[in-house]
DNA sequence: TGATACCAAGCAAGCGTTCGGTCAAGGGCG
DNA sequence: CGCCCTTGACCGAACGCTTGCTTGGTATCA
C-alpha cells in the first residue's frame, strides 16, 4: 500500500496503531487481527514486524516510562522549591501522558499482566524511582512548612500520583482542555475545593 | 461435599468466589475455569447455578450500584449542608466500595465492554444520577459560598468522583485503615496539601 | 539476486457453553 | 420399615469459536 520512505518507518506505524487500540481497550482485550485490520493487512503479516504481541507492548511501556521519568529528574534537578518542584511534576506528567496515552491504559488494565513477567520487570523499577521522587518532595515541602505537617506522606503520594493519571483515562473528549485539566488538578492538590 | 443449609447459599457463596477473582483480574481477564477451580468443581458445572458468566457479572455490578444510589440519596435527602452532603457521600462511598471492590474493578476494567451491551443499560442510568448528585451540592456549595467560585463543576467532579473511587484498586493492603483513608481524603478534597 | 513486505492457510491452545449421565439426600406412601 | 421417585449438585466429554503464532509461498524493487 502506502510505502514508508526509511526503513522501519512502517514498523514506528504500526506500533502507533496498537497504541491506538490498547488506549482504549486494554492490552489484553485488544487482538492482534484488530491490529492487523486497523493497518489493513493480515495477522500474521504484523510478526514480519515484531516476534510477539508482547514486544508491541514492550515498546510502548518502556518509551513511556524513559519520557516520564526523564521529566522527574528535570523537575528535581532544576528546583530547590518542593512547591515548584511538584508543580513541575505535573506539567511533564500531563503532558507525557496525553502523549502516551496507550502505555497508562496498559498499566492500570492489565498491571497484574505485565508486573508478573521478568521481561517487565523494569516496571517495578521505574515505578520505585516514582515513588521515591514523590515522597522526598513531599516531605521537603513538611520540613520547609510549605506543606501540612499531618499529611501521610506515602499515603498522599498514592492520592497524588493516582490523581494524576486519571484524567488520561477520560476518553479523549473536547471537553476540557490540556490547560484546563492541570489548573484544575494544580489548585485542587494544592488549596482543595474550599472558598 | 459441603452441604449448604439454605438453598441457593451456596449459589451465593459461588458469587463471593467469582467476585475475588474479578476484583484481582477484571472481568475478561477471568476464566469461568478459573473460577471453578476456586470452588473445587468443573467449569461446565458452573452452569447449573448461573445460565452464563455475564450473568454473574450482572448480579456484582448492580448489587453494588443499588447500594451506592441508595447511600447518595440518603446523603443528600438529611442534610442541607453541601459540604456536610459530600462528606456523607465519601464516607458512604468508602464503606460500599471496600464491600464491592469486585463491581469497581469491573466497571474500572471492562467499561467498554459492558457499557456496551444493552443488558447492562444501568450502569449508563446509574452513573447519571451520580454525576447529578455530586453537580448539585457542589454548585450549591459555590452559591452558598463555602466552595471556591471558580471551580469547573464538571471538571471537579470527575476529579472528584474518580480520586474517590481511586484508594479501591490499592491491592488490599494492609498499610491504611479506611479510616486513615477518609481522613487524607476529605482533608485533601476540602483544603489541599497546603499549610 | 536477494532483501523487504505481505498473503493464504493453518496449527495448538484456550475460551464460554452444552449435554447426557451419575449419585446422594429426602419426602411420600404402602 | 422399606420402597420409589424426585430433586439438586456435579462429572466427563465434547462443541464451535477465537486466540497468538507459524510456515511456505509470492510480488516488488533495488
Amino acid at each position: 500500500m502506502t510505502q514508508s520512505k526509511s526503513p522501519s518507518e512502517r514498523r514506528a506505524h504500526l506500533v502507533q496503531l496498537a497504541g491506538d487500540l490498547f488506549a482504549e481497550k486494554g492490552f489484553r482485550a485488544t487482538t492482534v487481527r484488530e491490529i492487523a485490520d486497523a493497518a489493513g493487512i493480515l495477522s500474521g503479516s504484523l510478526y514480519h514486524h515484531f516476534d510477539s504481541k508482547e514486544s508491541i507492548g514492550d515498546e510502548i511501556l518502556s518509551a513511556f516510562l524513559e519520557d516520564v521519568l526523564a521529566g522527574y529528574r528535570e523537575a528535581v534537578r532544576d528546583t530547590a522549591d518542593p512547591r515548584t518542584a511538584i508543580e513541575q511534576i505535573v506539567r511533564s506528567s500531563t503532558a507525557n501522558l496525553s502523549r502516551h496515552r496507550a502505555a497508562l491504559t496498559m498499566l492500570q488494565n492489565d498491571w497484574n499482566y505485565f508486573s508478573g513477567q521478568p521481561r517487565f520487570a523494569y516496571l517495578r523499577t521505574a515505578m520505585k524511582e516514582i515513588e521515591q521522587t514523590w515522597i522526598e518532595q513531599l516531605e521537603r515541602g513538611k520540613q520547609t512548612g510549605q506543606f501540612r505537617a499531618d499529611l501521610d506522606t506515602r499515603l498522599t503520594y498514592r492520592l497524588l500520583r493516582d490523581i494524576l493519571w486519571l484524567p488520561t483515562s477520560w476518553r479523549s473528549s473536547a471537553t476540557w482542555s490540556t490547560e484546563q485539566i492541570i489548573d484544575g488538578l494544580l489548585r485542587l492538590l494544592f488549596d482543595g475545593i474550599r472558598a
